[in-house]
RNA sequence: GGAGGGGUUCCCGAGUGGCCAAAGGGAUCAGACUGUAAAUCUGACGCGCAAGCUUCGGUGGUUCGAAUCCACCCCCCUCCA
């Protein structure tokens, strides 16, 4: 691929990708007639980036697509600081080991949706480390922060609100953050020629700071372009799941609680999600749409959202066990499970504990396979009737899991309202 | 260093000697209804089967009795130096 073949902004904005554009047409035209690099940065927040991130990532996929060249940024130096924008209180910084354990996470994530052999737009795995580590404070201080003016960088709407907040405070070493960011930029565009920074919308006011720098720095003229922090219809916070933060590492969330948190995405959502997190074109998607409107009943959307999602992050096997542990869980009969359904289910990562007495108590099972929070949650579950195993409603509080009662003789599937499964083995 | 404001159960936030396991809202969870949606309604939401026990930044104290009063300490915010 050497020279671009598809409009990517266009297809950006039909998407509902695009928040906001800096240089506008000129950034368009910049993009269309060759092939540019462009980064988006991470931060080593924790050990494993969470679905938000699937979005610039993705995005970042979709310019290498285009023929552009893709950097993924890792920030080994502007994890060790923290990003203020938008964050109503200051935070604690996490250690330098920390930071250093997360950054080796984040790497493989970071890299596994972008090509890094396909010539000239291969893609780049940097670490802004690398450029700050030896950098000395008089010297950043002197030849980066004296292009910052204070009175400016007030004015950002993402530091405005901590601020005036009552209450609250912002230490210099948050305020500084603005600097690094803008400065990673710079230094990309010196090092590999990098004209394009992208980012989640809150991002702007650092996209912005570097694009000053570079400017001020090397005399050249460099581009942003935001997308839109995601959203649900409810308002409520996306990226959570009843059982927690939805990662990417599987290890964290497994391929089948992936899957079923994109399953059950609200109908409002789905639609934008499937412009938002598959390659799927904005025409199919509009398809889609229309025939759920016209069928009766659960839509499509979801299905082919989880489909298409889980197996681009988990692959074919990921997406395969998701499947499987799904169907047997929610459709048919859990009894009618063979001995080797239940052991794939265990492969596949549905949760499971090993109970090594032989027989417990339906409430002790409870709380230790963590369905329950305490052994008074477990008695409200169980007399909510909201407590099921091998399919079968439990409503005595001194129901007793035994052998003879296990399929095959050693599993139980244990079920706490609609969704929440465990698989229990007599070991 | 000085002056002032503040730290309450996951979050916001009321409570200023007993009626406080602590109002209200949010989040969360369960049930009903459904499509493993949404909306709505009902219930739960420190621990304990219960009697009861442990909580309101920390430690001591006053009191029959403290989240509430006193002392000291820690932390946060604002202004001044």
């Amino acid at each position: 691929m050497a020279a671009s073949t598809t409009d990517i902004v266009e297809d950006l904005d039909a998407r509902g990708l695009l928040v906001q554009l800096a240089g506008g047409d000129e950034l368009r035209e910049h993009l269309k007639t060759g092939s540019r690099t462009v980064y988006c940065g991470f931060d080593p927040t924790a050990e494993s980036l969470h679905v938000g991130s699937m979005v610039p990532l993705l995005v970042l996929k979709r310019f290498q697509m285009a023929g552009h060249k893709p950097i993924a940024l890792v920030g080994g130096a502007t994890g060790l600081i923290g990003d203020p924008s938008f964050k109503a209180s200051e935070r604690s910084l996490n250690s330098e080991d920390i930071v250093r354990e997360w950054v080796e996470r984040l790497k493989p994530q970071l890299s596994q949706f972008l090509d890094f052999e396909c010539g000239d737009n291969s893609a780049i795995l940097a670490n802004n480390l690398d450029w700050t580590e030896n950098y000395s404070v008089l010297g950043f201080l002197r030849d980066v922060g004296k292009h910052f003016a204070v009175n400016a960088m007030i004015q950002k709407e993402s530091v405005k609100q901590r601020l005036e907040r009552e209450g609250e405070g912002i230490s210099f070493t948050e305020f500084s953050y603005m600097l690094l960011q803008s400065y990673d930029f710079a230094e990309l565009h010196r090092r590999y020629n990098c004209t394009l920074q992208v980012g989640g919308s809150d991002q702007w006011g650092n996209i912005t700071g570097g694009i000053d720098l570079t400017r001020r720095l090397h005399q050249a003229q460099v581009y942003g372009l935001t997308t839109p922090l995601i959203t649900k219809a409810d308002g409520s916070k996306f990226g959570k799941s009843e059982s927690g933060t939805i990662w990417l590492s599987p290890t964290k969330t497994s391929p089948y609680a992936f899957y079923q948190f994109w399953l059950n995405v609200a109908d409002a959502d789905a639609y934008n999600f499937l412009r938002f997190f598959t390659f799927l074109s904005p025409a199919e998607i509009k398809d889609i749409e229309e025939s759920d409107r016209q069928a009766q009943g659960r839509p499509e959307a979801q299905g082919i959202l989880a489909r298409e999602v889980t197996e681009l992050l988990h692959g074919k096997a990921g997406l395969d066990a998701a499947v499987r542990i799904s169907e047997a869980l929610f459709s048919g009969e859990l009894s009618r499970l063979t001995e080797a359904d239940l052991q794939q289910l265990e492969l596949d990562g549905l949760p499971c504990t090993i109970l090594e007495s032989g027989a417990s108590g339906i409430v002790e099972a409870l709380v230790s396979t963590e369905l329950a929070r305490s052994n008074k949650m477990a008695r409200e579950f169980i007399g909510n009737n909201a407590v099921n195993v091998n399919g079968q409603t439990i409503n005595d509080v001194e129901f007793a899991l035994a052998s003879a009662g296990a399929l095959h003789g050693k599993y139980f599937i244990l079920r706490r309202g609609k969704k929440m499964f465990h698989l229990l083995k007599i070991g």
